[in-house]
DNA sequence: TATAATTAAATTGTATACAATTTAATTATA
DNA sequence: TATAATTAAATTGTATACAATTTAATTATA
């Protein structure tokens, strides 16, 4: 078997199938300004409130590189708050608003609308899930 | 339950998955000077000698935005030729050099050097690859 | 306690990624 | 056959994504 065909690959899929659905997402996330990885982060803060960038970058695979840029963004659109911690004045402070807890509810639908334009049992659904987060969990600390 | 919770989205595991296996690939391409995206445009050409830009983007999931400069870096390189069809010129055909076949045989221990920092078993590879075509799959014509 | 080591963000530089538009070539049609 | 419609890349503009470095604050140690 070749190693090198590209259907043989299992990176692959998984870039572009990771893709394919975030776009899937844009005309949803549209409608209340956020871009997919923005949207990511105002997860994390609608279950959390406040926040670090280091354990939002934890939580979300990205560092602060990624992170420095999108929070300011999102801080521009009024959705969070930056400000230091008092304690320890290296770490910045991520707290959502009230404008960014109000879209939460324009948001409830999005996840059911993905999954409806996808057409995995739920089954299928699960066992996905569950061999992305074995992957996960390997690189997590690393 | 919340559907709104990060650990309960599935696509959210895909693209750190996905971003997190291509950080590995990282050292193994470094020595034969490919980024991943550059690396999927190599596949191709190894298994196809030439393909015009357009079915190389519908393989790879890409556009041409993507792709005009990326395929500029892959010929300053050395590693393709970049010319148009002269029965249309609309098309440019991407043609792999000596130098580019050359370097497959460097990336042939890629794949399972890969796999092997990956704990899954054969019957968990095979389950997510056969998943994720499935998604693909319906993507595929939009 | 002064200095070294560590830590957390920010910055810099490079490389995608894609929506929307433009350009150039080809094909379809009035 | 001249013009409209279509097609394929290229371009423009915006938003990540990350490695490597820098900056500023805190902690550990001689």
């Amino acid at each position: 078997m070749d190693k090198l065909k590209l259907d043989n690959q299992l990176c692959f899929p998984l870039y572009a199938c990771s893709k394919e659905i975030i776009k899937s997402y844009t005309p949803f996330l549209e409608k209340i300004d956020l871009t997919y990885t923005q949207y990511l982060v105002m997860l994390v803060l609608w279950e959390h409130d406040e926040i670090n960038v280091k354990n939002l970058g934890k939580k979300l695979f990205l560092d602060s590189g990624t992170l420095t840029p999108l929070l300011k963004k999102l801080e521009n659109k009024g959705y969070i708050l930056r400000k230091r911690n008092t304690k320890d004045e290296r770490n910045l402070i991520i707290k959502i608003t009230d404008k960014g807890k109000i879209i939460k509810n324009k948001a409830e639908d999005i996840p059911s609308k993905i999954s409806s334009c996808l057409s995995l049992t739920n089954e299928e659904a699960l066992t996905l899930y569950k061999i992305l987060y074995k992957l996960l969990n390997e690189k997590k600390d690393e």
